[in-house]
DNA sequence: GATTGTTCGTTAGCATGCAAACGATTATTG
DNA sequence: CAATAATCGTTTGCATGCTAACGAACAATC
């Protein structure tokens, strides 16, 4: 048994694997300078415009700091504007500027690109395989992990 | 089309089924305090004793850094021993110590649990193309984003 | 309508992961 | 042996992700 059990754990393979997405995501945008959760909160922005931050970290499965965090830095560079909520003092309704839709424009070419340097070992039906075997992993576990990640679809859309 | 495209991303996908698996190990293993991480490093050290830092990070994929930060915890809990190696005096000799030896062990129950959350939603053929596909995409990425990635086998042991 | 409780955004603190730089040590080359 | 280059461990700095806590605004209850 010389190989190591390890590098059969889905854990560590996940971890792994992530880590390549991420390297490689953030090389093909480096020109853009956009990394996976910027790009992330441009995508969900674009769809529903004037979405509040609890909902756009829900969409995105991410904490509420580290959407904070990431669309301070997109408004520092212009690409998306924060102003209180006409419905809710408490709500900041996020959109993205003229300037943030043109980069996510630019960026879909970028993004393509890493999907294809990503997904380089396997050939389509591993790919389908592969995505519908994580999307059923992630789906699966939705609530048993934290039960927050509501796919943004079709939802109230003011409380 | 309601469905997001981002949520049949693989970079998606992987980002947040990496973070559901971390949530999972680190809910499974909270009574013995060990990351990811750690474990990994506990597991790599208990075939490899007397490994050094560098050849570890390599094992893990991980950053020297990162490396240095884990061990330094583990050392600090008297799970781990450094000394500095008796071929080399730039390299640190790393090994378990009889404690750590007893928490890996203690802790293959937790980890064996976490595996079993993790992998609820797929069955066993599912699990086994799951394992399969992940190890091709991160074997066929290994030199493509860092070329570090070395599984330790069979390698010069003492360059 | 005042009190209680909940939710949103924010700050602060901790752990993790990466790149850059530096001293000490080893390897390489003349 | 001397000089240059490469490597190991370390520190520092930056970005990301999470938890905890807090003020402000809203909702719920009586």
């Amino acid at each position: 048994m010389p190989l190591i059990e390890m590098y059969e754990r889905p854990g560590f393979l996940l971890r792994r694997a992530h880590q390549i997405s991420a390297a490689i995501f953030e090389g093909s945008c480096a020109e853009l300078s956009l990394t996976q959760a910027q790009y992330g909160a441009l995508t969900v922005l674009s769809l529903e415009p004037g979405i509040d931050q609890t909902r756009l970290a829900k969409a995105l499965a991410f904490d509420k700091v580290t959407v904070l965090r990431v669309v301070r830095g997109l408004q520092e560079r212009g690409l998306i504007a924060r102003e209180v909520s006409a419905s809710s003092r408490r709500h900041m309704a996020v959109r993205l500027t003229p300037a943030g839709i043109r980069l996510l424009k630019k960026a879909e070419v970028s993004v393509h690109e890493a999907y294809n340097r990503l997904m380089a070992p396997l050939d389509a039906p591993q790919r389908e395989q592969f995505i519908a075997l994580l999307q059923l992993l992630t789906d699966g576990l939705g609530e048993e992990a934290r039960a927050a990640f509501v796919p943004l679809s079709r939802e109230p859309s003011a409380g």
